[in-house]
DNA sequence: GTGAATCATCTTTTT
DNA sequence: GATGATTCAC
């Protein structure tokens, strides 16, 4: 299948390793996941079956990746290839009964999570101002992550504000439980007490995954370690990888001591260190080295170059941050003319709103670029309200999703109407939605329950018809024109020509999910949509500079990364620069910003930044000068490209190229669609202002002969006219019936 | 019950 | 500088 010769001594071991548990700490840049792939295959080689393997990752980007790697290699289908959160929700499913779940719960997303403690607040008459919903809601997450219940808390909470908060903890998670819904944590928290608490499941998963691979351990909370440990225990067949000091995610519960307790879980543990680095110039290497080197609580660790090259290390100092982003724009356009690729350039930054200034930098000076940013397409109101239909189909006691729609379009319930409603259902205890399907017995209702029986009708109209195996495109398609969304968007006096663009958009990519998905089905999409991130936005083919923050920059690599915005404050960031392990973890983030170039690595400083819309005078990052980036600069002037750049060679005058001479560029194609940047996965109104691609629109109609390249003739069964991004439900020859989207299916029209 | 206008609060990072 | 909550006129 794929030989061994190709991998060094270290990497050989870890993929050779039999039975038992296996530690692989490894540095940026050391081919880790090149090692679980090759283990995974070699695992198999030696007779394991693939049913029997779970590798779990960090983002769902990198499990997609890992999955078609793994393919490539020859391997057959059926290995577990997900994420923790996505597992979990596998597992649920399998067993919501132990659980105590509908197997249809909704996920619920930080804005619905925020909804619930509020009204879980409200619900306990504590007052909004003293219990601040995102704190509280912050402080009921870390619980969760720590594996500590309600009634737990409520034992330890000893002064009045832990009390209050215990009470509201308690009120939430009821909630949720009449909602039938589960937010982020509670995937862990449910999986990890199901596990803890049911032998005989514990069992069976252990049996199911007889191999537990994990990547990035040094990010995993208490629960997902739990989680880890609970399926591997029968066997110990587990084999976790990652780097300590790489862990950048301890504000949201993770607890580097999993990783470095690993050799005390498993006393027999094998320990690989893989140290060599593949991805960086030595010159990257020694500043990375130098900079972690000021962390103390830290397991020594060498990075050891094996690419001989280098290229100076620029870093600079701009007045404001439109100097900044102006400077990096003609750098990137120069690096490009000069044959660099768009897709192997990035900019890395701190906070997701330092993205607004290059962004308009780069539009000026037409660099193609993409924020890698996912889950904003689906924080838009137009498509939070779209999904809430969805969800509240599929999970008829969704009251969070029914008080989002069930006024949305405006059809004339008001608020008090929705209380009332609210009121009777609680007291029988009966959904919401239940209860307006007896809207007209409820005396309270008057003139509002006409209204709601018919909102209650249409919703269970679209359940009937949101069979298993129905086409969750044509279903949003459905609801879009059935709800009249569509009808008060086109009414609308305002012009809603994004939002409607998006929600096409939304119907679109369902439509897609539809074709490509393994076992399509609404839960199914609802949860890959709940489960979406920003770094599954990513897209190393999109032929643009990718803008990313640092943390969703982890586990990526570029031949040319800028890491903006030095500055005390920003990186550090002021909220974490109170306690020292904080400050370590900012070190570690700026660790993985430097550590993601191969070749060319800018760093870049402003005097004056504005945050939220006030300008303030800023201080280099004391992570210069740990650095020497910044003394270095004032000992010796750096020489000033004439594009505003300046080399600093630590360790002595580099050989460097230098690549700043102005270069006239020219687009290839100025009227070329990808130096027009925009619109999926992001919301910004800048970005909404932004030039629309004109779409023809669409020439099909029901009853059409067609013909597809893959899947032969057909009729047009339903045709719903979006232009270009137009949803087609054809009924092919072969007996399949499929919807397609008739801007990237190649459909033709058979004229008869 | 609706919609426009104003106020306030917020953003550090995210599965 | 944008979102959500609140207020007010209809």
């Amino acid at each position: 299948m794929f030989s061994l010769d190709s991998l060094t001594v270290s990497q050989r071991e870890a993929v050779e390793h039999k039975d038992g548990a296996l530690l692989v700490i490894a540095g940026p840049g050391s081919g880790k996941t090149r090692v679980i792939t090759s283990r995974i295959v070699r695992l198999i080689e030696k007779g394991v079956r693939p049913y029997n393997i779970c590798a779990i990752t960090f983002t769902n980007k990198a499990a997609e990746e890992m999955r078609e790697r793994v393919r490539a290699m020859g391997v057959p289908p059926g290995t577990q290839v997900s994420t923790f959160h996505s597992l979990c929700v596998r597992i649920l499913r399998q067993y919501a009964e132990a659980a105590g779940i509908d197997p249809n719960f909704s996920i619920y997303s930080d804005a619905d999570q925020k909804k619930c403690v509020k009204d879980a607040i409200a619900g306990v008459d504590a007052s909004s101002d003293n219990f601040q919903p995102a704190k509280v809601l912050n402080v009921i997450s870390n619980l969760k992550n720590d594996l500590i219940m309600p009634e737990d808390f409520k034992k330890t909470a000893n002064d009045y504000y832990q009390k209050m908060v215990a009470k509201i903890y308690n009120r939430y998670q009821d909630m949720m439980h009449t909602n039938n819904a589960l937010d982020f944590d509670d995937l862990l928290v449910k999986t990890a007490m199901l596990l803890r608490d049911y032998p005989e499941i514990r069992e069976q998963l252990s049996e199911r995954f007889k191999y537990l691979l994990v990547d990035e351990y040094q990010d995993t909370n208490r629960a997902q370690y739990q989680i880890a440990k609970g399926i591997a225990i029968a066997h110990g067949n587990i084999c976790v990888t990652g780097d300590p000091d790489q862990s950048i995610y301890r504000w949201r519960g993770a607890d580097i001591k999993n990783i470095l307790a690993f050799e005390q879980d498993w006393p027999h543990a094998k320990i690989v260190k893989l140290e060599e680095n593949f991805r960086s110039s030595p010159r990257i290497l020694e500043l990375a080295d130098k900079l972690i080197a000021n962390n103390k609580q830290r397991k020594e660790k060498r990075l050891i170059p094996t690419i001989k090259a280098s290229r100076d290390i620029s870093c600079n100092v701009y007045d404001d941050e439109r100097g900044e982003a102006g400077a990096i724009a003609d750098e990137i356009l120069s690096l490009i003319a000069a044959g660099a690729d768009p897709n192997d350039i990035a900019i890395l930054y701190r906070t997701n709103s330092m993205s607004r200034s290059i962004e308009e930098a780069f539009v000026k000076k037409n660099v193609p670029y993409i924020i890698v940013r996912g889950v904003e397409f689906y924080n838009r109101k137009e498509i939070r309200d779209m999904v809430a239909y969805l969800k509240l189909i599929s999970n008829p006691a969704d009251n969070v999703a029914l008080d989002r729609i069930i006024n949305t379009p405006a059809r004339g319930i008001g608020e008090t109407s929705i209380k009332r409603l609210e009121l009777y259902a609680a007291e029988k205890g009966i959904s919401m939605l239940h209860a307006a399907g007896q809207a007209q017995t409820i005396d309270s209702l008057k003139a509002a329950a006409t209204k709601i029986k018919e909102f209650a009708n249409m919703i269970d109209g679209f359940a009937k018809a949101a069979v298993p195996g129905c086409s969750v495109g044509k279903l949003l398609a459905d609801v879009y024109e059935k709800s009249g969304m569509h009808t008060a968007l086109i009414t609308s006096k305002e012009s809603q020509e994004d939002a409607m663009g998006n929600i096409e958009e939304l119907i679109n990519s369902a439509a897609l999910y539809d074709q490509s998905a393994e076992e399509p089905s609404l839960f199914d999409y609802l949860q890959t949509i709940s489960l979406y991130s920003d770094s599954d936005a990513y897209d190393p083919d999109s032929g643009k500079v990718s803008l990313m923050t640092l943390h969703a920059a982890k586990g990526l690599e570029f031949e040319n990364a800028f890491v903006i915005g030095l500055e005390d404050g920003i990186l550090p960031h002021e909220r974490s620069a109170e306690n020292e392990k904080e400050l370590e973890e900012e070190r570690r983030l700026f660790f993985v910003g430097i550590t993601r170039a191969k070749m060319g690595l800018y760093i870049s400083r402003v005097l004056n930044r504005t945050i939220r819309g006030q300008m303030f005078r800023s201080m280099p990052s004391k992570f210069l000068y740990e650095t020497g980036l910044v003394s270095g600069l004032e000992r010796t002037p750096a020489p000033q490209m004439d594009n505003g750049f300046s080399r600093y060679a630590p360790g002595g005058a580099g050989a460097g190229r230098v690549y700043g001479r102005s270069v006239e560029l020219q687009m290839k194609d100025p009227k070329s669609q990808d130096s027009q940047v925009y619109k999926v996965g992001r919301a910004s109104t800048f970005a909404a202002s932004l030039p629309k691609i004109n779409v023809t629109a669409g020439s099909f109609k029901k009853g059409d002969a067609v013909r597809h390249p893959k899947h032969g003739a057909g009729v047009v069964k339903e045709y719903l006219n979006l232009g270009a991004n137009s949803v087609i439900t054809v009924g092919f020859d072969n007996g399949q019936t499929k919807t397609l989207i008739q801007k990237s299916s190649e459909l033709e029209k058979i004229e008869q």
